[in-house]
DNA sequence: AATGAATGAGCCTTCATTCAT
DNA sequence: CATGAATGAAGGCTCATTCAT
């Protein structure tokens, strides 16, 4: 009789595990569309087509083409924010934490091309509808908590917080022009290599830092 | 005889100013349709009930509705080619060059939202197709075009070739980072005012040009 | 081991006991479901979440929709019979029982709107196939059972066959107009009680068959 | 010159007959359709196919299905009214006006039975939503328009108006319940004429007329 | 050059029903 | 007996595009 319990639970957890590993098809099928057709023109009759299904079974998993579109989203933002954290964790010099935080965010992007664009869709402001308001939401929460250790970083080296806000928005939005450049392969069109390009510019930055701000006497 | 083929050809002329200007205002109601709904919102349709015309009407003019997005994009690319080219005609020290070049770049999409959005679409655009090909070409020489005045003047200061391209490059990136945020409202998220974050910008690369590169002797 | 086939009797009531009460479990939710969406609106998958089970499970107990209709119809049919029957069964003089059956069977359907609509959708029924027939005759028997006691009434007040039939199913059709003209509101255009309107008409049969028939001398 | 115009003109009016006959191909497959499968069942795709098209034609012509229905019911209801008003409309006595209006709006709905379901559809109360609500009111009106001359009638001959009222109220009522058994051959369980049936009962309307009011001295 | 009717493919979604478990 | 995932067909509707006129 014990041992039933844990039978049931066990036979429970295998169907969970089972509806997950299907959800996570379709999310991986739903992936691929967005990708190769952008959010709007995706059909879910590909992307049912793409797992394997027909198209009124995904609607068992997901309500929505919308709501597979958070889903992938919030599961994309999650990633990218650990990331940033975890490199933003060790204890380490201000100038040190800034350097591996803005690296980890621009590589993760750069890494990972399917969540850039899956951010992107929202980012590029589709018509805000539905759902589509809290995953703005979402997504402006996450790339907050992102940039929050860099910003605190500059702080800590010695820089007001006007200051830190003004060089945390300049690297934010020199990350997303070098990702969507690379992204679009338009980087090629001057033959440079993306990494070092944002090596270059958190150098300029740091030499900035340093010269500018006498951070101990 | 003779005035009779002025007479013919100036007919010709008119027929052709005729269409020109049917063409421009199918066009007219193309953008004006593709602001408010978005590109891939927009309806033939619509655009040909804003044009007064009936949806078959437009085939005479645009093959396609992507043809018309093309016809949009180049017009676009030529005024902006135009702002720049105009800014950096003017005799002046290179880096004041760089500068107006800069900043006509950056302003001429931060005013023309809708250029920048019609730039946009091509720019993240993934799907090779049609069309698709011949405008991406044509994007990327008008911003080669736009960018040459920068990277000139960043030679004619001094810089060797290499460097003048990775700065005009992260010039490149930079505004295509800041214009993006500010299409997209996020950089509401930072409270900051791009074009003075884009001065910024060009202030740090000015102030290390001036500092590195003994221009002269 | 005589008593072992009542115990095995016994057992199998218990169950089948078990399935009619899980039967009408299922019928009260399609009888809710029913009355909140209309007939044809209803869905399978909401009769089976509101009785408690899967859509799966209905088909153990109903082999489709339309039986579950039919098991619906065939029960409120058998309840409107005995109202009626009851009405008729108390004896009395003919012209008393006539009024009390018709009464009894507008008064049914006056009452229960939900009955009305379940022999409406039939009634109204266009679409000859399946189940259909058997249900029609069903109604068809039902109907004429319950009217039969109005025109046993009529011939032994002493009206021929013929003439008891017609006015039989004029009283039918009235029942059946004002019926329609309650449950779908219409009755408010005039500003009526249908109940009285009833009454008034049975009124005015009554009055000729006192009028014209020397019942007895 | 001068013909041009009328040439201009007939070549719309061409075009016009064109539109309208082609609609009326519609209305009468949208009709066909509605009365073989209901209102709710009946499909757009089959009332394409039957009259001629591919689905996406149809709405050239009707909007949606709802207008369909409406356009069908409104000219119906058109119809209904000028057959009453038509058989009101000559000078007669008030009890043979009656007669007249009675049994137009009766045989109206007998001999086009078309129109019947038409208006049982509605009459039926489904769900009111979108256009419905304008049509329920178009089809109240037409009824009370169409009952107003018998309730003049009846006032006319000396009925107060309450009385009036009721007795409409029961024509009314009658009617439509002898319609539904007619046009859902439950009439023939029975086995009686509905016209005649008709014919009995306003017999003993008049009748109870007669006799009650002291129409003249 | 212009019309506008028509096509045909596609869209998202819903549903009764089936069937392996 | 019951589950619930999955099917397959259908639903209303939209749209770029074609073509006879």
């Amino acid at each position: 009789m014990a041992h039933m319990s844990s039978e049931y639970s066990s036979s429970l957890q295998r169907k969970q595990a089972g509806i997950d590993h299907r959800r996570n098809l379709i999310l991986d099928a739903a992936r691929a569309v967005f990708r190769e057709h952008g959010l709007e023109a995706a059909s879910l009759r590909e992307i049912a087509k793409r797992a394997g299904y027909t198209p009124g079974a995904i609607y068992s998993y997901y309500p929505s083409k919308e709501d597979m579109y958070g889903a992938l989203l919030a599961e994309s933002l999650q990633r990218l924010q650990g990331a940033v954290e975890a490199a933003a964790a060790k204890p380490r010099l201000p100038l040190r934490k800034l350097h591996a935080a803005a690296m980890a965010f621009y590589q993760f992007y750069a890494e990972h091309p399917q969540d850039l664009e899956l951010g992107f869709y929202l980012f590029n402001g589709l018509k805000p509808q539905g759902l589509n308001k809290n995953l703005n939401t979402a997504l402006n929460t996450a790339l907050l908590a992102c940039l929050q250790p860099i910003q605190t970083a500059l702080q800590s080296h010695g820089l007001s917080e006007k200051k830190a806000v003004a060089e945390t928005t300049a690297l934010f939005a020199h990350s997303v022009g070098l990702l969507m450049l690379q992204h679009t392969g338009r980087i090629r069109l001057f033959a440079q290599n993306p990494a070092q390009q944002f090596e270059m510019h958190l150098g300029h930055l740091l030499d900035r830092l340093v010269a500018t701000t006498p951070s101990t006497p």
